[in-house]
DNA sequence: TGAGTAGTACGCCGATCATCGTACCATATG
DNA sequence: CATATGGTACGATGATCGGCGTACTACTCA
């Protein structure tokens, strides 16, 4: 199944603002933004279960955040931030200036 | 009654982005950003009750986007464009600048 | 083959949300 | 006085949301 994401001039405002006013979906940009490597949705350090996870991942994707390649029987999340930046310039630096928690959780290690 | 706002510091990433997610309310700030004027809660042009426009300047007050001024029977809105610049540099201008729709619609048009 | 890992799909639950109508309170103005 | 204006408070409703458990698929590895 191909997983649907929006094309850069698709993206909109009000669900990429919306995604990012979860604290855990703005934790999983933040860690993202901190180190830039993609990786399995498992491996953040979010205390939700499975399912929680995958819903967040989810609307994510779904507003344009991230981009999910599958690989294997993982899929592999990264930032999309070309795009972010394109379609609205200086929003994502202006949103991860502003998060409070600035301490290096990064990702879970594994 | 004195109207409740938040202190600069006391801003919240997650309630902005919250706030500014509902298409109603970021035209509001959207509208006050092209139009300083402080002006009434009746004086924008959405179609919506007045009780659903209460509720939606309540969020946009509490969340730190709006002042709100009792003036006689009125209340004054006006963007606090300072603190939210002092305490989420460029988030704001990143915000407007994405804002879809930049026709000069400004206040009440009809 | 069997066990473990990574993630999805589905349904449920309680909470929040956006919207509305109604009733109400001020202040003005006739 | 009556009426109009600008707005709040309260409650209801239907929708969405965040969270969970369960069952399931797909892959890997011993």
């Amino acid at each position: 199944m191909a997983l649907h994401h929006p094309q850069p001039a698709q993206l909109e405002l009000e669900a990429v603002l919306h995604a990012l006013s979860d604290p855990q979906r703005l934790r999983i940009v933040q860690s993202l933004a901190e180190d830039p490597t993609p990786r399995r949705c498992g491996a953040f350090d979010l205390h939700v279960t499975k399912s929680t996870l995958t819903h967040h991942f989810r609307v994510l994707r779904e507003a344009g955040l991230i981009q999910q390649q599958e690989e294997g029987t993982s899929r592999l999340n990264s930032l999309r931030r070309d795009d972010l930046d394109e379609r609205f310039p200086g929003l994502l630096e202006a949103i991860l200036a502003a998060v409070p928690d600035r301490a290096p959780l990064s990702s879970a290690r594994d």
